[in-house]
DNA sequence: TGTATAGTATACCGATTGGTATAATTTTGC
DNA sequence: GCAAAATTATACCAATCGGTATACTATACA
């Protein structure tokens, strides 16, 4: 790993966050220089310019989450315990640091959907890694029997994608966890009525 | 009705919709005095700035979505059709122009909850007064013995209002309508439930 | 209709935006 | 340890940012 690769990184993971709580188009290069302590020269010698940085930055943001999730799950051997992962990280994705200014996906997509054509691609790949990997689950649980068969497994992916979204939505804006914790226990019921 | 009070209010109709697609941070000066083919001047005559026009077109925004849900949901006497209001304009918000740059609420709320206290706030009041709406459709169906008794309508509205939004946030972002039809689905289901 | 006032446009402000050319400094391979 | 190359810092760029002072113009009321 090279001295640039390094400090790549580094830029990376300190301007995530920044990306994550402040937006594209609220984060400037100088809030970049500022969390990083590096100067404009040392950002542009790495990243072709701020657009980079930031789809880089999404990318890292989205990969931590994804690996939490993969993670916890490797953890649980029943595929409606492994679907309910997703419940347990949003519940409570204040604390996870990854998730400190609301969910990547959610913040990218909202923003970018009518404005920035490159990271609106990269949320819409996300959702769709989403929905494979919750696909995935459902696939390996009706193998083992633990999952029913006659349901429509993207129709289920979707709302349940939709659930934690909005859910997630709900408590950051409202600095309460109602509509959050009601959003899971419809998901959480959405699973119990798939498996078995 | 005032020379200035209409200028204002010509101000708010064509930024609004701006602001919802752009953002707040996304929308500049510029861009307003773009839309509205005035100048500066004659926008700092009837607003103290930026920030007073973006909440004013907030507030545009939602009361347009407010008062197309309130009219149709007239038209309909039972309780869990108006409840379907909800779902008929958000299955086919594209074609709303209320809703071009999708909802007000979400996008809202999405960007200022780290960024923007003021515009958390009326997001924040927003939501509040969607719980409250939809509680009140539940309250008077139970009176008239449409709606069942034993469930929590706070937390109903909570599930609801996130697989909406989730919903919209999926439309808008992979440009399919797959994952917002799943979640309008199961809220649906949510409403037959609820229903005698 | 004249005049006070309300409303709009012009021209400007300093600060900040994203970005670049170049100089200084590290790393790296030999 | 030296030279070449890669990396970082400095100093600058034009453009745009949100905002303001002031001059002009239209409106409203006596």
């Amino acid at each position: 790993m090279t001295k640039a690769e390094k400090t790549r990184q580094f830029i990376i993971e300190k301007t995530a966050p920044l990306f994550n709580r402040k937006g594209y188009a609220g984060t400037s290069l100088s809030d970049i220089t500022e969390a990083t302590g590096l100067t404009k020269g040392s950002i542009y010698g790495n990243f072709a310019g701020k657009d980079e940085v930031a789809l880089a930055a999404f990318d890292h943001n989205f990969g931590l989450v994804g690996s939490i999730v993969k993670k916890r799950m490797a953890e649980r051997p029943k595929a409606a315990d492994k679907l309910k992962v997703y419940l347990d990280i949003y519940s409570e994705f204040m604390k996870l640091p990854a998730l400190n200014g609301g969910c990547p996906v959610l913040n990218t997509s909202v923003e970018a959907d009518d404005t920035h054509d490159a990271l609106k691609q990269k949320a819409s790949n996300a959702i769709d890694a989403w929905y494979k990997a919750i696909q995935s689950v459902i696939k390996e649980g009706r193998e083992k029997k633990e999952i029913r068969q006659k349901f429509d497994e993207k129709e289920f992916a979707g709302a349940f994608i939709a659930l934690i979204e909005g859910g997630v939505m709900l408590a950051k804006v409202t600095g309460k966890t109602g509509g959050l914790k009601a959003a899971m226990k419809q998901a959480e019921k959405m699973i119990d009525e798939i498996a078995k």
